[in-house]
DNA sequence: CTGGCTGCAAATAATTTGCATACAA
DNA sequence: TTGTATGCAAATTATTTGCAGCCAG
């Protein structure tokens, strides 16, 4: 039952380093890096630009264009997810090491804030599709648009202001 | 009780040019003709560029960016969603109506076809992230990533064969 | 009329690619 | 050693924007 909470960040780099090597790729410091600072934002959805950013930070010789191999090699790998919440740049989620994955997004339409959920009542729903639509549902995204906690707490202010 | 299945696309065009009208825009013929492709098409996922070209049969002056413009002002008005579905290019899909454009996609992995499905069990979902999160909900959007029937009775075929 | 709208071409922005060199296994 | 990976710069692709003229209301 270990999930990806559970484990260091060099074992999870250790895990992932296995699949590279299995599919005959390499973990160089730059991957490494990478890697280790899609790790520590876990929470957070990176534009590639931004990973590079940070990735600069601990090596400063990389170039962009490897930031975005490396993020298509993940993707590919299924490490991380590719999303695009439609503002002009793809962005990157990591995936649960068990391969669920299943967080969904809560997209703030004031703030732009992006929140994950953990959460599936979809299962029932997927099975229907299967059924009905003879679709084999591998994968899905699920993502709420709306006003969050806090926006919403300041429209309540503002409306007390005006009234 | 009038959805837009029961409407003529000039009605429908017209109930969209009162929208216009009231914001302050015009219906010009090249958003005419963009509206007809669209709704002619009502079950495709254009992007851009094929709008365009569709377009551009009808009204062979037009140009690439205003096709743009008019996508961009139609998703303002919540005419169209704007998607992206990962390939490179945003693409557009009407919303129903009444503004309720509950549609969520099927996405084939293996064929790349986009099927759309009219469903809604999601409404339980919201009110519970409602509760929990204090966010508002207003709108969602789930896709399914998976198989299509046709590819999977393809594969079947094939391993048919090679078995 | 006249302010919004258009076409065109040039400008941006994100991402990809070619290629000579560097480095992990 | 050796093929994969990298950095850089140039190329590509999607989208946006400036501007002079056009047209719907």
């Amino acid at each position: 039952m270990a999930s990806n909470r559970d484990k260091s960040i060099s074992e999870q780099i250790n895990d992932i380093k296995k699949h590279l090597v299995a599919k005959g790729y390499k973990l160089t410091q730059q991957r490494e890096v990478t890697l280790r600072v899609l790790l520590e934002h876990e929470k957070d959805h990176f534009s590639a630009e931004e990973v590079f950013l940070l990735v600069k930070e601990q090596f400063p010789e990389i170039g962009l264009a490897t930031v975005y191999r490396t993020l298509e090699l993940l993707s590919d790998l299924q490490v991380v997810e590719k999303i695009n919440f439609g503002d002009g740049a793809a962005r990157f989620d990591l995936r649960s090491t068990d391969g669920s994955h299943h967080h969904h997004h809560l997209i703030c339409t004031e703030c732009g804030t992006v929140e994950e959920i953990m959460e599936d009542g979809l299962l029932r729903l997927e099975q229907q599709i299967e059924r009905q639509y003879g679709f084999a549902v591998t994968d899905h995204r699920l993502d709420f648009q709306g006003v969050c906690k806090e926006c919403r707490a300041k429209q309540a202010l503002n409306e007390q202001a005006a009234g």
